[in-house]
DNA sequence: GCGGCTACGTA
DNA sequence: CGTACGTAGCCGCG
């Protein structure tokens, strides 16, 4: 577009401020949040209104108006001006500043003017558009700018939340009002604006003051026409001239402020999807919203997008036979990088590009001789380039490939340099590190959609998805010359990545082939028996209400517990009652035994407790493999602090604490050609951590003195010998002990602990006076994480935390939660990661069969061939007590049976 | 079908 | 208003 095509520009002027404050006010502010405590309501409602009416309305030009805070000049003439409004409300704040940032990257304009209004601001673009002939519409609830209406400017006015919107044109002002809209100002000093704190003429209404202002033309024709209006309403207007001549003075919209006068300043397109993308991530938006990002904000017109994917799919080479795959590799085989996923329509899709050529290959598709050439490239690179080594492994052997030793994870090193991010995948790094993007990803299609596809949607399909993982595969070359770079500039970085994660990582791959045995038979006895527990409790809750009801709904149980049963309701929650069980439990204990409310209340958690319980064993049921094992993958990349994860199937929140809990642990055994299991735990290893890195005297003494950890604290807080601490003493010590690590309030302790403020407030004074190194420890560690950026683990591993310096206070204070307890955490992550690499050696160098199958944070579970028991144990025994020299001992618990159960000890 | 919410298991 | 996770079911939304 050239700047004369002047007849079909089109400006969208936008009141920022009160659309910010509609939208805050139509979406609930619990519901939107970045998932660090900001809420992002108002953000998320406004964003979804720019975009719709952009996609809906075609501007050519955006711009947004912002009051500034503090007054403007109306405030000086009336001191009253919008007096009476309620105070903001907390979880507003901030949110004008996102909102900001969100148009900054879609390249929209936003303006503020020092003394002025944002109805000024859009008056003054309005008024230049009609001047010039241009279109104008402009999106606000401020009945002010119902004045701006003309032939070529349109009012958008919201009905209902931010996108259902009413077109106020010229016409439609005359009919609902009674007249033209430039005489709205007139009728709005008569009447008043309650918004503004404005009062108008009482007793005096639209239908009234539209009458007059017909009848007298204007204002100035009402007011000099005062005396003859008849009537208690022209008495009133009589009484009250003054105020209507301030009203009409403070509604005026000013047109000629000084603002940039080139139409080009104000242009869409100069928006920048990445930058949306990364800013809509740290909002923690969906998907939805991305997908309807309008290509025309981005700079991505109609033109633009297809001769840009054009472009794209030329770079993209289609590999199907060996000629065109030793045409990519010709371009620099040795350096490979490489994205796969496997398809819904295509099957086996891979991404493979050298640092200058990418291609995209089916492999269902490869004829063998170039199948052979696949493989002898990845077997001859000297370096592939990969997201996440373990599974693109494990896919390509599963397609009858082998990536072989010389992969390199770029997730593991990004994910060592800056923990916490959402994602590792390959497009994450591609987009964060290699420069790359990409549009939102299409939803899976159903079964009907795949059924009813041609040929040529399905290729077509197909090959968008090939050129995407080629995308991917070619920006991870950058991305990984990107983390050399960083890497070499944090040598704290590179010692972890090199003595720690890279080695670990392939005993994790270890571990996962491994798998631990299940024995099927107790699972199915066991699924059975503990289905027929759901199914009575079920039951039986039925009758007492005599009605059908979810048990597993959480609202239906709202319906029948505080409807139905018309039991007190529990602490609030979104969606209005709390059904948790530490809700239920206390509302339990008010009830009388025989009611039945509490009859109900024990059959749902019995219901509860049964039905996670079998949810475990369905879901090992699931997984359990032809050979009766399961087989965990540990992920290396989940954990901030730098804590393992173990996903499908989870076997790291086995359940352990009650007695039925427990009996799923007798599923897990020691496979055929194996004697025993054999479990060895840390004991008490993040307060050994904190009594190290605190250096307290009495924590370090109680460690050394071999005394019951607990039981040596409690004396010492309540002032007592050893042998005279209670369970009472003990179990409240202990609470704060571990509370500390993470950043317990006195609040949360008297709430866990259910007692009053007052005695947990004692009692924490009270510990920290015995151990005043923790205090200290604890104070020290987080001022320095707010100097630094950062915490460190004894290891050195980094997790970085801006939220320290926060304005927001709810964000502060959860990163400083984060900050005390990432250190503990992490160097316990540490250690038992160093005891994993010396187990793991030891065992090999040993030549045992025996095996290390789990790694349950503080535990590891050893899977014992015959004979070996005794070796193994001292093995074990010794790789993790001296896996890390702390200035208290590292004790170790060992355990051995023939079930996980039984190897409790 | 996705994503948010609620609930709950572990260290 | 205590950290770190993963999974399952429900339910509203599109």
């Amino acid at each position: 577009m050239s700047a004369s095509d002047t007849d079909d520009q089109r400006i969208l002027l936008i009141d920022g401020h009160a659309m910010a404050f509609r939208a805050f006010f139509a979406l609930p502010a619990d519901g939107f949040s970045d998932g660090r405590g900001q809420a992002t309501n108002a953000v998320y409602g406004f964003a979804r209104m720019i975009i719709n009416v952009v996609a809906s309305e075609r501007p050519t030009h955006v711009a947004v108006a912002f009051d500034l805070p503090g007054g403007t000049f109306r405030d000086r003439i009336y001191d009253q001006y919008k007096g009476g409004r309620d105070e903001t409300p907390p979880a507003f704040h901030g949110q004008i500043d996102l909102i900001m940032q969100v148009l900054d990257a879609l390249g929209v304009r936003w303006l503020t003017y020092e003394d002025y209004e944002a109805d000024d601001i859009i008056a003054t673009l309005a008024a230049r558009a009609e001047e010039a002939g241009d279109e104008a519409l402009i999106v606000s609830s401020d009945r002010d700018a119902i004045q701006l209406i003309g032939e070529k400017v349109t009012l958008l006015q919201p009905i209902k939340g931010v996108t259902e919107m009413r077109r106020m044109t010229p016409d439609a002002v005359e009919e609902k009002y009674g007249i033209r809209p430039e005489r709205y100002p007139d009728l709005a000093a008569l009447v008043g604006e309650a918004a503004d704190n404005l009062p108008g003429v009482p007793g005096v209404g639209p239908k009234t003051a539209a009458k007059w202002i017909v009848q007298y033309g204007d204002l100035p024709g009402v007011i000099a026409h005062a005396e003859e209006i008849t009537g208690k309403a022209g008495q009133s207007l009589r009484d009250h001239l003054a105020d209507v001549e301030r009203n009409r003075l403070m509604n005026a919209a000013f047109t000629t402020l000084d603002l940039p006068t080139d139409a080009e300043h104000y242009a869409l397109g100069r928006g920048d999807r990445a930058r949306v993308l990364e800013v809509f991530d740290d909002l923690a938006f969906g998907d939805t919203i991305r997908r309807d990002l309008p290509a025309v904000l981005l700079g991505e017109g109609a033109d633009e997008e297809a001769a840009e994917e054009a472009a794209q799919a030329a770079e993209v080479l289609d590999v199907q036979d060996a000629a065109t795959l030793q045409q990519l590799l010709d371009t620099g085989g040795d350096v490979l990088a490489l994205d796969a996923v496997e398809d819904v329509r295509g099957g086996a899709l891979v991404g493979l590009a050298t640092p200058t050529v990418a291609g995209a290959i089916q492999l269902g598709r490869l004829d063998p001789e170039a199948t052979d050439l696949l493989a002898a490239a990845l077997a001859a690179a000297t370096e592939i380039r990969v997201a996440d080594a373990p599974a693109v492994r494990a896919w390509l052997e599963l397609n009858g490939y082998r990536l072989g030793e010389r992969a390199r994870d770029l997730s593991l090193e990004s994910f060592v340099l800056r923990p916490g991010a959402r994602s590792y995948d390959a497009e994450a790094l591609a987009t964060d590190l290699g420069g790359a993007s990409f549009e939102p990803k299409p939803r899976k299609p159903a079964e009907s959609t795949l059924k009813k596809e041609t040929p040529e949607v399905r290729a077509e399909h197909v090959a968008r998805a090939g050129a995407r993982l080629a995308a991917a595969a070619a920006a991870l070359h950058p991305a990984a010359e990107e983390l050399t770079a960083r890497t070499a500039g944090e040598p704290w970085a590179r010692s972890i990545l090199d003595d720690l994660e890279q080695p670990l990582q392939t005993v994790l791959e270890t571990m996962h082939e491994r798998g631990i045995a299940i024995d099927q038979e107790a699972l199915g006895t066991l699924r059975d028996e503990f289905e027929g527990f759901v199914a009575q409790a079920k039951r039986e809750a039925g009758q007492i209400v005599g009605e059908e009801v979810n048990l597993a709904s959480p609202k239906q149980l709202q319906v029948v517990l505080f409807e139905t049963l018309g039991l007190p309701t529990t602490r609030k929650i979104s969606s209005g009652h709390s059904t948790d069980a530490e809700s239920l439990t206390d509302l339990l204990e008010s009830l009388d035994p025989d009611s039945a409310g509490h009859r109900f209340l024990s059959w749902l958690l019995r219901f509860r407790e049964m039905s996670k319980l079998t949810g475990y064993l369905v879901g090992l049921d699931k997984v359990v493999d032809a050979g009766s094992r399961v087989h965990t993958t540990f992920q290396q990349t989940a954990a901030a602090t730098g804590r393992l994860a173990s996903t499908e199937p989870n076997l790291q929140n086995i359940p352990v604490r009650t007695a039925e809990g427990q009996r799923i642990r007798d599923v897990f055994v020691a496979g055929e050609g194996f004697e025993t299991l054999l479990t060895a735990d840390y004991s008490q290893i993040e307060m050994r951590i904190m009594a190290h890195l605190s250096e307290d005297t009495g924590l370090i003494e109680a460690f050394r003195s071999g005394e019951d950890l607990h039981n040596f604290v409690a004396s010492r807080v309540f002032g007592v010998s050893p042998d005279a601490v209670d369970p009472a003493m003990r179990s409240k010590t202990k609470a704060v002990s571990y509370g500390l690590a993470y950043g317990l309030s006195a609040f949360g302790l008297s709430r866990q602990l259910r007692i009053s403020r007052a005695e947990a407030s004692a009692l924490r004074d009270g510990y920290f006076e015995r151990f005043g190194g923790v205090r200290d420890y604890l104070h020290h560690s987080v001022e320095t994480a707010r100097g630094t950026g950062y915490t460190e683990t004894l290891l050195g591993r980094r997790r970085y935390l801006p939220d320290l310096t926060s304005d927001n206070r709810q964000r502060r204070e959860n990163a400083e939660r984060v900050a005390l307890n990432s250190p503990i955490q992490g160097s316990a992550a540490d250690i038992i990661k160093l005891a994993m690499l010396a187990v793991e050696r030891r065992m090999r160098e040993a030549e045992l069969s025996s095996r290390m199958l789990l790694q349950v944070h503080d535990e590891l579970v050893v899977e014992v061939a015959p004979g070996e028991l005794d070796r193994v144990r001292a093995l074990v025994e010794d790789g993790m007590d001296s896996a890390y020299e702390l200035s208290v001992p590292l004790e170790v618990g060992v355990g051995i049976g023939r079930t996980w159960r039984e190897a409790a000890h």
